[in-house]
Formats: C-alpha cells, structure tokens, sequence
DNA sequence: AATTTGTGTTCAAAATAATGAACATAAGTT
DNA sequence: AACTTATGTTCATTATTTTGAACACAAATT
C-alpha cells in the first residue's frame, strides 16, 4: 500500500489518480456534464441513485470528479438520464477541431457513367472535415462510395425523385422531401430509381472526434 | 458482503456484474471491439500495455469482458489504440444505423407571411454547431435573423429563382446555380426576388463558444 | 525432441470504486 | 428560535478493479 487513503477528505482523484499523467491528454471529466444532465432533469442525488441504482455517495463523488467510475457505473447513470453514453463522455472531451482529421479517408466517388453527378457547395475544416453537396442522377445513376471511417455520417435530403440507399447490409428508400441520415463507416452506395431524376443536398459529416 | 469473491477463477464480470440487471440493455461489451482493434494495429498484450500503461492481465480480461473497466482504464487503451474514446463504446452501442425522416416529420420554419419557407434537414455538435437548411421562397419572401454570433458562418446555394441577401450594411444578389459565402455576426436577410420561387440550401455554422 | 521465445491466462496482493449509514448544512415550518 | 425537511458530503466497510509475477501453451529454433 504506497499511498494512504484520504480520510480527512475526499481521496482527490482527479489529483493523485491522473497526476503521473500527460497533462494535456486526460480521460475525460464526466462530472460537470452528468451534474448539468441531472439538474436539468429536476432529480436530486438520491432520486437519480434510485432511478440508476447507483448510490448516491458515489455519485456525488463523480459530480465532483473524485471518482474513475466504472463502465457499468456511467452506463448506468446515463441510462436513468436517457442520454446516449456516448454524448455524456465526448462533451466532456476536447471539442471537435475542425481542422485535424486524417488525409487518405477523403471519399472516393466513383461517377461511373456520368448518370449520377455530384456538385460540390462547400467544405469546412482545412483538411475538410464536412462537406455539401447537390446531386442530380437520371434513373439508373450509381454513386458508390468507400467508407468514411467509423463515425462518418451522410445526411441525405431528396428534393424530387426516388432514391434507393444501402449502407452495408441494410437499405432505404427515399421518395421526394425524405430525408435520411445514415452512418457511412462502411461502403455505401446511392442508385437513382424513379422514372424523373433524383434531386437533392447532402450533407457529409467526416469522422473527426465528435460523437453521435 | 451479498457476494462472494470467486478465487479459483476469473470473477467473471460478465456473468456476475451484470446478472440482476435488466437484460435486454447491458453496458456496452467492449472487449471483442478493444481486441479486434488490438489486432488491426497488430500489437500483442504486452505492446498494448505498455503503450496504453494499462497491465496485460487487465487488458486480457477486458478482452474478454471479464472486468468492468474504469473510465481512466478505458481512455488510456483508447489513446494507445488512437481511438476516439467515443467510437469505442458506440461500437458495442447499437446505434440506429439510418434515421429516416418522413415528409412531414421535417421541421419546418416560415415567415410571418409564409412566403418564405425553411426546413431544417439537420443540425450536428452538441450545443448546436452546424445546420442545414431547405428553403423556398416565392417572390418578396423575406428572411430575416438576428446575428449567430461573432465568426459565424451562412452558406448559401441558391438552385432557382433569384435573391437578394444583405449582411451589414452589404448586400449580394444571387442567381440560380450560384453559392455565396458570408458571415452572419450582424443582423442579416434573405429576400426572393425574381419572379420564379427562390429554392436552395443554406448550410450555417454557428458559433457559441470560443473562437473561430 | 528438447529449448527457447512469444503470447495469452490465472493467481495473490494491493489499490480503489461502490455502498449504506452517519453527518453537515441550508431552507422551510411551527 | 427550535424543529423538521431536503439535499449533498463524508466515513467505515465491502466489493472489484488493477497490478506484477507465475503459469500454460503453442510456435519457432537449435
């Protein structure tokens, strides 16, 4: 036993369990966010321990970030606040720079016959981190696409036409004011069915940091 | 002491943990996904380790989910492996792969006089960073918005139509086809034009926060 | 075949996260 | 003011994670 327990107050975790840590890069502060969570959802700590089955000392503890808290223990507290596990702990990561983000996932669009054409509007982010686009396909046209990397999204709105979408093994079909947001960490592709010409905007969210 | 520490074997975190707990929503398992990426980085226990700092034994069980890894635990393998921590987790989260959203279920916003139609396709960043918009306008639809924000940004195409967008004390017209780029950190409008409908996307970045 | 080397698993000990009860404090009531 | 109530913090104890060393096993080498 190399270092003594605390108890003339709290053990300090964010102290002494990360001191030997690289400073700049630390797991991140779940407390803040889940006490904002809680007050916004009206509970008091023993309320949200009832609810999560975790105990309400230890959840005072996290709130202050005097506690590494277990994955059994988070998931169970950002079940009781309906918030997605994932959105509790990126807000507390370093916000999402648009500027960083690996070069070679640039997405390849293969416009094979000329039937499917994509116009670039714009992008963000220096090593372009989003990007938009409006599409025209006639009936028949194919865009095909690797993937993104993990965490990729495609939003998809259709102005006019039938779309029909397929993302790994699943598929949609979109018809004309649809809308359709989808994870693109896999191979994608787009196919234009209706009789008159597909029409729309994409919007591409390229696997950077942020959650979803 | 409701449980008894299982010597001769693995605690078997899996089994035990998580037994009384509703069954159909368990904490994400995050081992087979922690030890697929091991494996594409072709590193072995003990490289991981010791990149990671985690112990090997520990690594192993997680593997395996045999333990309930601890927050800090979780995000050192995540910075070994150059992981967003985020996508670690999400991996075992079964998150819904397409969100389709139906005609009428798109949130759509108009002017007092209707004549100037939005609809909002999609919003990304947890305080709202980003959104994009439809919008159709018919002739003397007006628009108009406070400022988002020192730094931000309004992306407009226009498809058809014409129309005239004042920011400050400039002011742009646009015709079909064309894009324009503007920062919107002041009062600004949008009006329709020409004698055709005014029809295309609006891609906004707003900023909340820091700067830009 | 015997030895070494590499890789993952298990063990006992140590560190620490989680629990429930007791405590502190502030806000309302009588 | 004294008493209750509501809420969050601390304490002692228990349950678990984490660690490093020992172990098991397979693959490669001699």
């Amino acid at each position: 036993m190399q270092q003594k327990k605390d108890t003339s107050s709290s053990s300090s975790f964010a102290r002494d369990a990360f001191a030997g840590q690289n400073t700049s890069d630390r797991p991140p502060l779940v407390g803040k966010e889940i006490q904002r969570l809680r007050q916004e959802h009206q509970l008091t700590l023993d309320e949200l321990a009832s609810k999560s089955g975790v105990s309400k000392s230890i959840l005072s503890q996290i709130e202050r970030d005097h506690s590494n808290p277990t994955l059994s223990t988070i998931w169970r507290i950002s079940q009781a606040l309906k918030q997605p596990l994932v959105d509790m702990l990126s807000s507390g990561e370093e916000k999402p720079r648009f500027e960083h983000l690996k070069v070679n996932q640039t997405p390849v669009v293969s416009s094979s016959d000329g039937k499917f054409v994509l116009k670039i509007l714009g992008t963000l982010g220096t090593v372009s981190t989003l990007q938009w686009y409006e599409f025209k396909a006639e009936e028949g046209g194919i865009l095909e696409s690797e993937s993104h990397g993990s965490g990729s999204l495609e939003n998809l709105t259709l102005v006019s036409g039938k779309l029909l979408v397929i993302s790994g093994t699943e598929s949609r079909e979109l018809i004309s004011g649809e809308t359709l947001r989808f994870l693109t960490d896999s191979p994608h592709r787009l196919e234009s069915l209706g009789p008159e010409p597909a029409h729309g905007f994409m919007v591409n969210l390229l696997n950077n940091n942020e959650s979803f």
